[in-house]
DNA sequence: CCTGTAGGTTCATATTCTGAACCAACCCAT
DNA sequence: ATGGGTTGGTTCAGAATATGAACCTACAGG
């Protein structure tokens, strides 16, 4: 299967992944979420190269998760903002964050992040709607086998 | 900056990425947790071409994710597994899953996902380790902007 | 002996990534 | 008015990756 069919497989994970599922876009999101919003501001802060966060941005921008606005006119300059559908990522970023943090033994530098509900430093539990106890892959099953 | 330059980079999201910043790693991860354990089922429920599913699976059994495992000796048959650092990714591929249930308008199959802890179909929800409350992008801050 | 299964590797071609250079349009200071 | 800086890109040629198809090993069953 060619990478551009993927947009045909009716998985929600396969979905997200037509629209997440690209490095540098993950690193560009992350830089959205702690405010970067000007195209020079996302090349310093993830490091990829000018073409690719062209690209990457305009991805974005057609799958509704960042707005590009212009916010002066003469010369034209322009900022790219999260939409609601893209502050609705928040969440997989928290848990990619959260792994890293728990599970590789590269140093790292602290994420520096409060939850501003309570105030507090945090890490991110992922937790069942229905009885609010926290999800793990032991607690989780599947009607289906893989195709 | 060149990609395999990332995994000197200091910071939780982007060494999340040197492990699972791949599309087809990740659909490798969902079928892993749906059951899959042998080559020919990763790729048949995946749709990666057998090179790259090949290059996918060393990858993650070289970051600590699967374990390639011979379950008989004559002829030599190999299954992969999930370790306990892979098993701890669940959540990413959940909250993923989840956004993309809730904010892709492609057609999408029903995951058929259900938490045994209280036996409902369930939607994940991210909520802070202090006070349990759920986290989104409006409830978290960060100490620095970015670079 | 022929077919099928499992788990790959190899190859030639197609696509994508990368760094460096360039461009447009303005501002400010000298 | 001339030169440098800022912002938001595009273009290019060469390097790296992805892709489908074919092939390989090693066995089992009919």
């Amino acid at each position: 299967m060619r990478w551009s069919e993927i947009e045909r497989v009716p998985c929600p994970v396969a979905q997200a992944m037509v629209v997440i599922g690209d490095s540098w876009t993950v690193l560009i999101l992350r830089d959205a979420f702690r405010g970067a919003t000007r195209f020079d501001a996302f090349q310093r802060a993830s490091g990829a190269p000018r073409a690719v966060l062209s690209e990457r941005l305009s991805h974005l921008v057609t799958h509704g998760v960042m707005e590009r606005v212009q916010y002066e006119a003469h010369p034209p300059r322009f900022a790219y903002t999260l939409t609601d559908r893209g502050r609705a990522l928040q969440p997989v970023l928290l848990a990619m964050s959260h792994w890293a943090e728990t599970h590789v033994e590269t140093p790292l530098r602290k994420p520096g992040r409060r939850h501003t509900t309570c105030g507090h430093r945090f890490a991110p539990v992922v937790t069942c709607s229905e009885c609010g106890e926290p999800v793990d892959a032991a607690t989780v099953t599947y009607d289906r086998a893989p195709a």
